[in-house]
DNA sequence: AATTTAAACGCAACTTAGTTGCAAATATAA
DNA sequence: TTATATTTGCAACTAAGTTGCGTTTAAATT
């Protein structure tokens, strides 16, 4: 069940990712809106803007979820499969704009799979 | 720190791995061992089995930690950077025997990656 | 074999991310 | 303007994992 009324809490939390193209974790998101929303509020409307595509998640190396903008999914299909990047010293997650294949494997259907790269981020790498 | 003394818990946790092939969920570990092992002392073992070079840990794609054990890792290294993969029916877990490459990515350091595969497993793949 | 002692253990209490139930507020259709 | 279904906030909860501390135990020393 996507989003269905334009409220005030859905245009904030999509201000926030208009303004960097970074992924944001949850945690961060909260954090960031305090004042604004509630902690609940938030999470409920992340999940809703995943459902109808404007947003996919993932999981980082702790097991946070973070959330980025979708650039080629739909309400009825999450096409965007790509590996996202971590830094390991700032802590900054995006999303990568290449590709991995995974390999078939002989009694096994794959169905999907998650690329969590670790590193330094252009930033940290001086 | 790792392993120094061989106790009880830490042959009853080895005896978990060495049964089967399949890596072993912290969660379910406890719960197997509900009544021999307190559930910190698992937590504690699993890692500093993991700083032994004898397991390593990922987590699964609902943050949960799983452990299996290393085929190729010693206390210095941990080499075995391998995909996992989770079976969405029945949620089994292995290590797959296959490698990944991740290609380079301009301005950043690739340090290490994590690769989760999902989809159905020789058992429930009919 | 008895003693010593540092490592390992169990327990209870805590932390943190995320969820649930429900009453109050609000967007939108009528 | 009213009706009503959606959305929101709040408090309480859940579940995975961690911490502090006193007790137990493996194993080195005597």
């Amino acid at each position: 069940m996507g989003i269905i009324r334009k409220t005030q809490a859905v245009a904030l939390i999509l201000d926030e990712f208009n303004k960097g193209s970074n992924a944001i974790s949850a945690i961060e998101l909260i954090k960031r809106l305090n004042k604004k929303i509630n902690k609940t509020t938030v999470y409920r409307l992340l999940d809703k803007l995943q459902d109808d595509g404007l947003l996919h998640y993932f999981l980082d190396f702790n097991g946070v979820k973070w959330f980025a903008k979708c650039k080629c999914c739909s309400k009825t299909k999450h096409q965007d499969v790509h590996p996202h990047f971590q830094c390991t010293d700032c802590g900054n997650v995006d999303c990568l704009e290449i590709s991995v294949t995974i390999p078939d494997i002989p009694n096994r259907k794959i169905i999907n799979s998650h690329v969590l790269v670790l590193g330094k981020c252009g930033l940290c790498i001086n």
